[in-house]
Order: structure tokens, then sequence, then C-alpha cells
DNA sequence: GGCTGCCTTCCGTTCACCGGAAGCAAAGGA
DNA sequence: TCCTTTGCTTCCGGTGAACGGAAGGCAGCC
């Protein structure tokens, strides 16, 4: 153990993410401060919930309102903003309110696993999305949940609520069904261990029926949900993989599902999808993917076209 | 004054961003601490510092690169970058060394001058790539500087040196000479002032010359910039404007430039340029877009309220 | 006027942060 | 094999930066 450099997961090993803490409003009348005494009395740990405070529903807050998500004294908050402000992590509008600044955004463009890959992913995703001329998305799993970086949405397809930096569960989305059938054992089980939440009458909840999903999307190399989040929408998914031949993303065009009238049939998208997939598994140097015959594995042509 | 609320252009007063000192490497032998006591002791500050550390050169960079170039005892530096990890604003890959976080990320997509005018201007934007298949770019003013939002490259089109969340002059570059032009007098003013850098034999220096081109721009609502930066490469920006109908960003497209045998004739695009940008200044909400007489305004502004 | 909500400034207390030093581990060189 | 170098991690006592209550200033509203 204590070996730092070689096998072990330890990008794995973090913990599922604690995800915030309620979000927001406090609905909970009980006592706010000390309950758990779970308060992080760090700087930097006051600065990240002053952070956190922003969300896609929230992007723009007053101090006041900053202070109260973040359970912070509005005097603290005053000066920490203020700090913020000053070097552009938050920017503050002529209407008082505090919005994320254009600092922040610039170095979080460097992150590799969101800007590094959609960069190179970028030309296959426009070339995906003319030809199916729908929603095509690109994401990632951090911890329990997708992220997605990547999103082109024809104003014409049917509407999906997924939106770039957002998240989503694993369990209901054809990206995450994607990303937790080729996640390490270690977190399958943990996902497959919790509560899977039902977001419509078709999102699998049962943990026996989402292991058999997951077993055959590693055969199939495809995954492919049908109104597991709005009954309204169908998605398609294959695995992008990496350098070292893991999958460090996944790929997925989004249609109106069948069954509610839409005109598409699933699986004429799959060849396009999986192709496009592969596409960018070369970009990125894929090693699987640089062999001009190695098809995904089993299945591979039998799949009519 | 102080009046929080109305006239009086905050956002611009901001000082013109004291940009990396030095920028790494510290190449300079001299006693590093103490010196010009220019140190921003803030907890806040040296979180700060760690995340500048960063950037387009350099994105994987380890504890002890961190420490250098933050200028922070190593183990400050570790304990710092230890709680940035945990919190996800810092990665930490198999080989030890510390990236930017998608969590880092994430939160930067909030911001509303770079992910939110990008998802409006994307559709356009992508109507504009088919058209002249070409690189495509979204830019906004943050301070002496632009900051490019949003780049459609062509794979076969003029190499240019822009990056998704890079910075550039606002004078040797059509979208920099646009926001300029559009921008308030001080800021106008303060660039003038400035020395203007050269990177072609080609680029403006002189700021009588920089003061007239800006005036055409105001007058043609175009700018075209031939080889400043790179001798191979014409520019043809205009202005996006937004809600209030001030210029919030431009937008441009990059040809090679027809003085070094290029094929197209640049005026060919300034029709192509102004009308998507005038698409994008409707969908966010723009006076004047919305206007359908509306011309972009013959040196139409004065400094309004 | 009185009230409420929000932002800002001030200032004495205290505790979280600092960073030198020492301990480890891995990589290289002789 | 031992020694050196380089880089990462842990420890711990002193201290000054951060904290947050309190008070003051705006607006807007009843």
């Amino acid at each position: 153990m204590s070996s730092t450099t070689d096998a072990e997961p330890s990008p794995e090993a973090r913990a599922p993410r604690p995800r915030g803490r309620a979000r927001r409003g406090l609905p909970e009348g009980s006592g706010l401060s000390s309950s758990s005494g779970r308060r992080a009395p760090s700087v930097t740990g006051r600065v990240f919930s002053i952070l956190e405070a922003f969300d896609g529903d929230h992007r723009a807050l007053t101090l006041t309102e900053i202070a109260r998500a973040a359970a912070l004294p509005v005097s603290t908050a005053h000066r920490l903003v203020g700090e913020l402000a000053a070097w552009g992590a938050l920017e503050r509008g002529p209407d008082g309110a505090y919005r994320i600044g254009l600092r922040l955004w610039e170095v979080g463009s460097l992150a590799p696993r969101s800007v590094g890959l959609r960069e190179r992913a970028m030309p296959i995703l426009e070339d995906l999305y003319e030809a199916v001329r729908q929603n095509v998305q690109l994401a990632v799993r951090d911890g329990h949940e997708i992220v997605y970086v990547e999103r082109l949405a024809h104003p014409e397809a049917v509407r999906v609520f997924s939106r770039v930096g957002g998240r989503w569960p694993l369990h209901p989305t054809a990206v995450g069904q994607v990303l937790l059938a080729y996640a390490p054992p270690v977190v399958q089980e943990s996902v497959l261990a919790e509560r899977l939440a039902a977001y419509t009458s078709r999102t699998i909840t049962d943990p026996a029926v989402l292991r058999r999903v997951l077993a055959a999307v590693r055969r199939d190399g495809v995954a492919v949900c049908d109104g597991m989040i709005d009954l309204a929408a169908l998605s398609v998914a294959a695995p992008v993989r990496g350098e070292d031949d893991t999958v460090v993303a996944a790929l997925s065009v989004v249609v109106p599902s069948p069954s509610e009238g839409g005109g598409i049939e699933p699986r004429t998208l799959v060849p396009a999808v999986r192709a496009a997939a592969r596409g960018i598994s070369r970009a990125l140097g894929a090693p699987t993917a640089l062999r001009s015959d190695a098809v995904p594995r089993a299945e591979g042509r039998r799949a009519e076209s």
C-alpha cells in the first residue's frame, strides 16, 4: 500500500461526492447551524460553499442570498465575496447581484476532462449532429453522477432536460448506463446498492434489472433508454475510450420516443452513434479504435445496418 | 457618488486586471520572498494564485511546480491543494500531477457572459460555420483583453492561435477592435494610452491609426484585420448586442489572407458575418436587432444615460 | 414616521493558518 | 549496495488573519 504511482484506482476511491446538503432553501425548519456540527470551518471551505450557492437555477444571487445559501454570517460572506469579485471569480452586475465571473470560467476551461475532451470531440459531434438533426450529448462520469460536457440541440428536436455542466444520476440515462457499465466494479456495486430513484413509470428501479441491462450494454457496446426520464424521449449511447483504452466518456443521441408517436426507429441510430463514439475514441488515441479491424466486440456485424 | 445602483460603469471601473506577475519560472534569480512585499497574504489570495498556476501551456502540474508558480512554501501549497482536490477544484491523476477538476469547470459553466452567451449563440454560429467552412469565433471583452468564448474550427481552415478561454489584446484582432470601438470612452482612452504591441509587420501600433480604425468600425459596423497577428490570416468581425443594446460580444470569421494567396475575397464575408451577429443579438433580445428595419446605425452611440 | 430588508464598516477576540523542520519514498548514479 | 537528489507528506508551536456581532446607512413600502 501507500504506493502512490501504480495500480489502485485512486480517483475512484474518492468518496461518492457529498452532493450539496439539502441544497438551498433549508426547508427543514429545525435549527440551522450547529445541528450535526458538520461545518467545514476552513476559509477554503467557506469559499467553496459560496460557489456552491450558484447553480443552474440560481445564476444571480444577492449578498444576503449567498450568505443564506452558504450558511455564513453576512459580514463574513461580504468579505469573502469581495475577494472573489476582486479576482474575477464573481462579477457584480449593475443590479447589485453577483454572478459567476469570466475568470472562473476561464480556469475551468483548462479542465482536461471537460474542455480537453470537448475540443477533440467537437468535429465528430457536429458531423453526427448534422446527420441526425436531433440532440447530441457528450458526458463523463463523476462519482455516482454524469456531467454533461457538451450538448448540441436542434431547435426542433425533442426537448431534453440536460444542460452543459449539469448533473444527473447514472441509472436512468443512456450515457449513465454506458458509463456505469464500464465503471470499476466498486462503483457499480455501490450504485446498485443505492436506492434507484424513479423519474417516470419506465425508469429502472430494480437493481437486478439494472444489472442485466449493464451486462447487455457491455455485450452490445450500446445503451438504449426509452422514456426513463421523460416519456417522450429515447436516447442511444455508446462508450468513448481514451488512451489507455478505458471508457472515459459516453456519447448519446436523443430522439422522440417511438412509443409516443415519434417517427424514428431507434435501431437505425445505433450504427451512427457507435461510429461517432469510435471516431472520438480514435481522436483520443484509444488503441482498440486505432486498429481498423477491431469491432467493439461481439455483436459486431450482426446488427443489420 | 456611492450610489450603487444606477449610472456609473462600475464593472468598467475595475482595474485593468493585473495579469499574472512575470508568469511562472521566476527567471530572475534574486531573492524570492519578501522583495517588493507585494504579497496578498489572504488565504483566498493564495488559493487564487494556485489556480493561476494553471494555464493553456500548463494543464498538469506537480505539487512542487504549483508551489513554485504560486510562490508558496511547499507545505502550504500541499495543504491548500489538498483542500482544492478534496472539493474537486483540482484532480490528481495517476501520475501524481494535478489538473483542473471537473467541479471547477462545472461552476465556471454558470458564468452568464460565457456559457450563457454561448448557448444562445451556438445555433447561429453553426449555421455560419456551415456556410463558410472556416474558423468562426465568439469573444467578449474583459478589461483590456478579449476572451474567446467559443470557437469552431474547420480542419482545413487556416490555423489560428486562439483557444476557448484564451486571452488576447484588443488592438490586433478584429473582435478586439469591435469590442474596443464600442467600449466606454474611458476604456478606449486607456488602451490608446498604452503601448500597442506588434505581432507582425502589419499590426497597428500607432494610437492615431487605431483611433481612425475604431471610428471606421463604428461607422461600418464591421472590423477587418489582415495579418495583424499572423500574416496568413484575415478576420472579419461584427458586434453582438445585448438586452440593453450595448455591445456585449463580437463575432468573427477567420480566413486565409488574400495577400498570401488565399482564395476568398473578404468583402463577400461581411454580409454573412453581420447577419449572424445580428441574429445573435436578436436571440439575446437586443432592441435594435428586433426592429426589422434597423440598420446597425451609423455612429449611433453616444454616452447614453 | 416607522418598519423591513439589504448592504457596508468597524473592531476586539481567538483560533485556524502558517511554514520550518524532519521524516519518507522513489529514482538515479557510482 | 550505498549515497544523493528530488518530491511528497506529516508535525507542531506561535501569531496575525479571519471571524462575526453590532451599529450605521440606504431604499422601498405600509
